[in-house]
RNA sequence: GGAGAGGUUCCCGAGUGGCUAAAGGGAGCAGACUGUAAAUCUGCCGUCGACGACUUCGAUGGUUCGAAUCCAUCCCUCUCCA
């Protein structure tokens, strides 16, 4: 068996659990945040920095990586993990998102997604089939079943109609899907409403997949409605295999989603802001880009124990930012990062030694979101 | 000494009678960012008791209903020739 996931400890009084989930590639001690890496690189970091921070496994593109270079081009580099240099897991993201996200750029069919290329403009055609056979080019870790990330709001029946289509697809994915060597995860859609989330859950749990990702959350909804969908989804799928949140990471997000059951996260957040100059910090963000950390000689964050944090102070880093040097996006991702990882960190100690409630709590007393 | 060009809001730089508090950059200030079309995007950016008022385009004076824009004088820069 090349994958396998055993929850190590439980929560006794929230839905949080600490695991690990085997892979071909290494272990991963759940809950855990995993860095973004579209384009087969975590944007301004070498993979020795993201390694630093504790990342365990990272993300990478099917749609990205199929345009440029071309996941033949990837195959005969010898696969992803020799391409881009990073030995430990990865799992890519379908193309899904990109139907979200490209919005008027694609047209969607029972058969696929056909995407006008954002690069240059050139028609490709997705399909459950094909993003599969990408993925086992690319030769990732954890593969994601193509499907439909439903904008929000969505009504009803298109909601309802895209989440059968998604059920649909899915089906395809596992019959495409060859290399045991690759776990192919499932994913939960229904938008906002209880019932379609309920019966994905449960149409996704039956076909019986290596893991179980929920999608279609965190796309504008306000966090109410995207926790209590979880508490909708989490129940039905099952205890025994990952539950993979996806595209969610800030951190009052990642507790809540912990708390409900949730064992993986991805996010661009932590990169992104952090290209933008901005900071993460146990009291809420910090713009170091602004004014007022101009003469600031302290770290991003006191007591933080990664590189950017032990050897720079604020003044200089948002030097870096203001003058637009890459340093600057390189040290806030690397303190993101590590940072958002810290708190995954805590967060499985805190469930193994059984004070994971009180250490949520505490942490977003003092947390601004 | 002679010839020419020019002085515009923090900087660069448009504008050559009313539609101009004055294009566009930059800088500055702030906001956004959650399976990355993002080192991106958005807003503010003369002053004020601000859906209006006041003071600005080197200085002063003039022409005009009305001037950054036309005229006169002055001050100052730059280029070329000696």
């Amino acid at each position: 068996m090349d994958f396998s996931f055993e929850v190590i400890k439980e929560c006794p009084s929230t839905g949080a659990r600490a695991g690990v989930l085997h892979t071909p590639h290494g272990d991963i001690n759940t809950p855990v945040y995993m860095p973004v890496g579209t384009q087969a690189t975590v944007k301004a970091m070498t993979p020795e920095q993201v390694h630093d921070t504790g990342a365990q496994i990272i993300l990478a593109n099917t749609y990205h990586l199929y345009l440029r270079p071309g996941h033949e081009l990837v195959a005969r580099a010898g696969g992803l993990h020799k391409f881009m240099h990073w030995n430990k897991p990865i799992l890519t993201d379908s193309g899904g998102f990109q139907v979200f996200s490209l919005g008027e750029l694609r047209k969607l069919t029972e058969q696929g997604a056909e995407f006008q290329s954002h690069i240059d403009g050139s028609r490709h055609f997705l399909t459950p089939e094909k993003a599969v056979e990408i993925q086992e080019a690319l030769g990732s870790d954890i593969i994601m079943a193509f499907d439909e990330c439903v904008s929000y709001p969505a009504e009803y029946a298109y909601a309802k109609m895209s989440m059968e289509r998604t059920h649909r697809w899915a089906e395809r994915c596992k019959a495409a899907h060859t290399r045991a060597d690759q776990a192919l995860f499932g994913i939960v859609q229904g938008s906002m409403y209880a019932d379609l989330r309920r019966e994905s859950a449960r149409r996704i749990a039956e076909m019986d997949f290596i893991g179980n990702a929920i999608g279609g959350l965190s796309v504008g909804e306000p966090k109410s409605e995207m926790y209590a969908m979880l508490e909708e989804v989490n129940p039905i799928l099952p205890k025994n295999k990952p539950r993979y949140l996806m595209g969610v990471g800030s951190a009052d997000c990642l507790l809540e989603g912990v708390a409900r059951g949730v064992d993986m996260f991805d996010c661009v957040l932590q990169t992104r802001i952090a290209r933008n100059g901005t900071a993460l910090h146990p009291e809420g963000k910090i713009v170091v880009r602004n004014a007022e950390y101009a003469d600031d000689f302290s770290p991003i964050e006191e007591g933080c124990d990664c590189y950017a944090c032990k050897n720079f102070t604020r003044a200089y880093i948002r030097h870096l930012i203001k003058t637009n040097e890459i340093l600057g996006a390189t040290l806030l991702s690397i303190h993101n990062i590590r940072f958002t990882i810290r708190l995954m960190q805590q967060m499985r100690e805190s469930i193994i030694n059984g004070t994971f409630e009180a250490f949520k709590d505490g942490f977003l007393a003092k947390y601004n979101v």
